[in-house]
RNA sequence: GGCGCCAUAGCCAAGCGGUAAGGCAGAGGUCUGCAAAACCUUUAUCCCCCGGUCCGAUUCCGGGUGGCGCCUCCA
């Protein structure tokens, strides 16, 4: 397999160090809010990283953390943690806030087929590990104590700023606002804060009581489950200029090397061709693409269609273009079922199914591999090795290709419209009888009119809402 | 100002030096009284522009132009 490695910025050959068993950490959500597409398409991008991996015959050690304490709503390691500033605002505790939003997440990382990694890892359960981690660096001279906190001194680390290739003196001046005149340089980082009283989350450390910071979890928790060394690091684009430049400089400052090899970057997905942003009101989540009549399947697979490490622009126009591919691909692969199998199939799905392997294993080319799909089911001769093989592909792209129905919304026209639409079609029926198509297509309109769409069948006319 | 990504048909998008996958939309057709659905066929003489390397470049190099992201929390 090859996998493009932002560390070294190029495609490389992908070796387990340790045989075949892959030790992999993604960073996860942060639970203070409901999650919206854009976080989905990183997990998305994870999972596909996660099946490819096991169709290649590895054998996965993968813990995502959830981040459910230590993330501060701005600047840096000022500002209020995000799960206490929820907390307040509904007024509930972190704790309840966090297990919501856990749990809302979880809901709908298994109604995108994402599956879960062996190990989910709550920051909150590793408080011992944190500040054994801190500790490490205080004492190997990484870290400061200030008034406020430890600080890691990002001057002790010459390689700080490797992954992104920001240099630190090169920073916008004056872009952040220097609030601590203690840290000795303003990119250094929290790896613990001291609590004020009121703080609600806090736990006692040596530094008296305190939270850790953000970035302290993932290297903390990775160290613990994956190692000293290990294989892959996955995480959003934006992760790559501050938390995963933190991670790196934490871990070699504790260690003395990188844990991971491989850094793997899922690109942002962008809304109409910008950010995805409150403010724009543009953000959506997956429930409520589920109430526009869209399935998590119809969004995993607009997400399938372009490369993780390409920018994809979500609109409707192209969710609505995803929905009715996948519809037609699921008629399409129909075709196939219980047609007889021939040698001449069999070859032909063999020679596709092996090209479709190697584009999954190229860096995770879904596009590409999701073009071959398309030519295998298309294929003029009709058989069931073509649908058993397609299906096998599935266990990659994941969107069900099975599941022909899904259940659509109960329909609320009430009893008393439903009988009247009967009536209406009745008496089309009768038109129609008498070959009387004028009055046919008036009752037609006349229920279009209302927002009902008739259809014709062998088996009879039948309606729904428009 | 610094860092990074990108530019392929109406839209989404693959493509990693040998002459443009795939999907959606559109067009034509089959079927249907008409629709709808389904199925078949079709849709880029060319890949932002200008130079260069090469027998050959959408693909490599240099320079433009344009778009996006980051440098504040973000997947």
């Amino acid at each position: 397999m090859k996998f493009y490695n932002s560390l070294t910025r190029q495609r490389e050959e992908f070796i387990p160090q340790k045989g075949n068993d892959v030790y992999i950490y993604s960073c996860g959500p942060t639970v203070y809010n409901y999650a919206h597409i854009g976080n989905f398409r990183t997990y998305i991008f994870m999972d596909l990283l996660r099946r490819s991996l096991k169709w290649n015959g590895y054998k996965l050690h993968h813990v995502m953390n959830i981040t459910d304490v230590g993330h501060l709503v701005s600047d840096g390691d000022e500002g209020e943690d995000k799960m206490a500033k929820t907390a307040r605002e509904q007024a509930k505790t972190p704790w309840e806030i966090a297990e919501y939003y856990t749990k809302i997440f979880m809901r709908d990382i298994e109604r995108l087929n994402i599956e879960k990694p062996e190990i989910i890892a709550h920051a909150t359960d590793h408080i011992p590990e944190m500040i054994a981690f801190v500790s490490g660096l205080v004492e190997r001279g990484y870290a400061y104590e200030t008034s406020d906190g430890i600080y890691f001194d990002v001057l002790k680390f010459s390689e700080y700023g490797m992954l992104s290739g920001n240099k630190l003196e090169e920073q916008k001046a004056g872009a952040r606002v220097e609030i601590n005149d203690e840290k000795h340089h303003p990119a250094d980082f929290a790896v613990w804060k001291k609590a004020p009283r009121e703080h609600i989350m806090q736990w006692e450390s040596p530094w008296g009581m305190g939270y850790p910071g953000w970035h302290i979890e993932c290297s903390a928790m990775g160290l613990k489950y994956l190692g000293e060394y290990f294989d892959i690091h996955t995480g959003g684009v934006d992760h790559i200029p501050i938390h995963h430049e933190n991670e790196i400089a934490q871990t070699c400052g504790l260690l003395g090397h990188p844990a991971a090899k491989y850094w793997l970057h899922g690109e942002f997905m962008l809304v109409d061709g910008g950010k995805m942003s409150k403010s724009l009101n543009n953000v959506y989540t997956l429930d409520q693409l589920n109430d526009l009549g869209y399935k998590p399947c119809d969004f995993r697979y607009f997400c399938l269609n372009a490369h993780y490490r390409q920018k994809l622009n979500f609109t409707f126009e192209g969710l609505n273009a995803a929905k009715k591919s996948l519809s037609n691909l699921k008629n399409a692969l129909l075709n196939h079922k219980n047609k007889p199998v021939t040698e001449e199939t069999t070859a032909v799905s063999e020679k596709y199914y092996a090209e479709f392997c190697e584009a999954v294993s190229d860096d995770l080319n879904i596009p590409r591999a999701l073009g071959i799909v398309w030519n295998l089911v298309k294929y003029e001769t009709k058989s069931q090795t073509i649908y058993d093989k397609i299906m096998e592909m599935d266990k990659i792209l994941a969107v069900n290709l099975d599941v022909i129905c899904e259940d659509v919304p109960e329909d609320t026209v009430d009893d008393d419209l439903s009988k009247i639409i009967e009536e209406k079609i009745k008496m089309r029926a009768d038109a129609k009888k008498q070959k009387n198509y004028s009055e046919a297509d008036n009752i037609r309109s006349e229920l279009e009119s209302i927002g009902i769409i008739l259809t014709d069948t062998p088996a009879g006319t039948t309606w729904k809402k428009k």
